[in-house]
DNA sequence: ACAATGCTTCGGCTACCATCGAAGCATGAA
DNA sequence: TTCATGCTTCGATGGTAGCCGAAGCATTGT
C-alpha cells in the first residue's frame, strides 16, 4: 500500500469540465466573482460554490472578499503554468480553445471608482508604482515607501500631510471591475486623481451619470511619462 | 455554447488515481508492460487495459509491441513536464510521493539478451552511439551511419561485411527488461558482444543458467572510454 | 497442432460526484 | 429596521465511469 500521490487529486480538480472552464477564465490573471465564474462555466451559483471551495482547498485559486462579492484568482503563476501545459497537451490532440476578449470601449480605459482612478490606466499606474518600489504591496495592504514620498512631492506636489485621515487608509488595493486586477484606492488614490484633474490632465465625462474619465492629449503624455510601462 | 477546452479531458485522464499511478510509474522514462502497470496501480489487467486505451487516445502514452507484451511509455518530455508540474502543485498542498528504486544487484548492470548486451551498460552504449550520431534511430528502426562504420572498424575491428545476414537486421532496438529503455540488438549488437568477449573485456558468468555478464577491470575502462556518458 | 501467456472486449454492478431546489447567512442599501 | 443581492450549506437525484468476471484474440513456445 504505497502512499497515494496527490497528483491525481490536483488533476481531478482540473479534470471536471465546469472547473476547467472556471480556471481557463482566470488564466488572464484577472479575478472574477463567484457568480461570474458560475456563468462562465454554465452552472448554477450553488454548484459553482462547491467547485470553488474544492479549488481553494486544492490550492489552485485564492479568494478575495470585496463587499458582497467574492473574487477568485489563480493562486500564482505556477498554477497558470501547469494549466498552460495541460492546454498544450490538449491542443496537439485536436482541440483548441478560443477566448473572447473584452468588448467595452472607453469605460475600460479610464473611469472613476468612487473618487480614484480605475480601469486600464488605473491598473497600469499601480503596476508602475509597485515595479519602481514607490509602494510595497502585500495582498490588499499597500504602503508608501520613502522613495514614493519623494516621487509624489516632486512630480505631483503631494505631501504626506495631505493624506492623513482619521478612518481611511492612505493606500489600499481595490479590485478593478474591468481589469480584474488591483488599482490604487485610499486617500492617496483620491489625491492623485484630484491632482490629475487640477493639472487638467483628465476630467470626468460631461454626460451625467457617466463614470468615464477623459484624458487630454497632454495629460495622457504626462501620465505616460510618469507611469508608462515602456511598451508605448 | 462555447467550444469546450479539452484541458479538462487531459486533466481528467491524469485525475483518476489508477491512471495517475501508472503515469508516475512511467515518469523515470522507462517503459512498462500493461500487466506491470496494472499491478503498479493495484487493479486487474482488464481494467488497466481500459485505462491504457484512454491514455493512448489522449496522447499521454505510446505503446510498443514486443512479442506478447505491450510496453507503454510516456509519449515525450512534454507529458513528463506537465506531470512534474502537477506533482509540484500537489506537493505544496501537503502530499509527497515516495518512489521505490530498483532493487536487483548485478543483473541490472550487464547481462546477455539472447546474444547481445543488455542492462545498464547496454542502454548506455546505445545512448552513446545515438548521441554521437554513429547510428540513427527512428522508433524501433536503427541504421548505422557512415561515421558509425568508421568508428566500428577503427575501435572494434568490425567491418560491414561481417554484419550481413539473410533474415536478421543489422541493427534493431530491443526494449531492455530492467532499464526499460532501448539497447542495441541485431547482428551488430551480437557482433559487438562477441568482440567484447574476444577482447577479454567481459565474459558471461560461470554459474550455469546465469545471464549476468562480468566486465573485467580493464574491460570496464575500455568500455567507458568508448561509450561513457561523461558522468564518470 | 496444442497449450500457455499477455492483453483485449463485453456485460453488469456499484459508487461516486456533479447538479439543482430550497433554505440559511452575510453584506450593503434604503 | 427592512429589503435586496451574493454566496453558501443541506438534501436528494441522476448520470457517468471505474471496476471485475467471463470470454475472446494474438503471440510464443513445445
Amino acid at each position: 500500500m504505497k502512499s497515494g500521490p496527490d497528483i491525481a487529486l490536483v488533476a481531478s480538480l482540473v479534470g471536471d469540465p465546469a472547473r476547467a472552464n472556471m480556471l481557463t477564465a482566470l488564466m488572464n490573471g484577472r479575478a472574477l466573482t463567484a457568480s461570474e465564474l458560475a456563468q462562465e462555466a454554465g452552472i448554477t451559483p450553488q454548484t459553482a460554490s462547491s467547485h470553488l471551495a474544492k479549488l481553494e482547498a486544492g490550492g489552485l485559486v485564492e479568494p478575495e472578499k470585496q463587499g458582497r462579492h467574492r473574487y477568485y484568482r489563480l493562486t500564482d503563476d505556477d498554477v497558470a503554468s501547469v494549466l498552460e501545459g495541460l492546454a498544450g497537451l490538449a491542443a496537439r490532440t485536436g482541440h483548441m480553445r478560443v477566448r473572447t476578449g473584452p468588448k467595452d470601449p472607453a469605460l475600460r480605459r479610464a473611469r472613476i471608482c468612487y473618487d480614484h482612478l480605475a480601469g486600464d490606466l488605473g491598473v497600469q499606474m499601480l503596476d508602475s508604482l509597485r515595479e519602481r518600489h514607490l509602494v510595497r504591496q502585500k495582498k490588499q495592504d499597500i504602503e508608501l515607501t520613502a522613495e514614493g514620498e519623494r516621487f509624489l512631492a516632486k512630480h505631483l506636489q503631494i505631501s504626506p500631510g495631505m493624506l492623513t485621515h482619521p478612518r481611511r487608509p492612505v493606500c489600499k488595493a481595490c479590485l478593478d471591475w474591468s481589469e480584474r486586477r488591483h488599482h490604487l484606492a485610499g486617500t492617496l488614490g483620491a489625491a492623485m486623481m484630484q491632482r490629475f484633474a487640477e493639472l487638467k490632465w483628465a476630467a470626468r465625462d460631461a454626460t451625467p451619470g457617466s463614470r468615464v474619465v477623459n484624458f487630454t492629449r497632454t495629460g495622457e503624455k504626462q501620465f505616460a511619462a510618469l507611469f508608462g510601462d515602456g511598451k508605448h
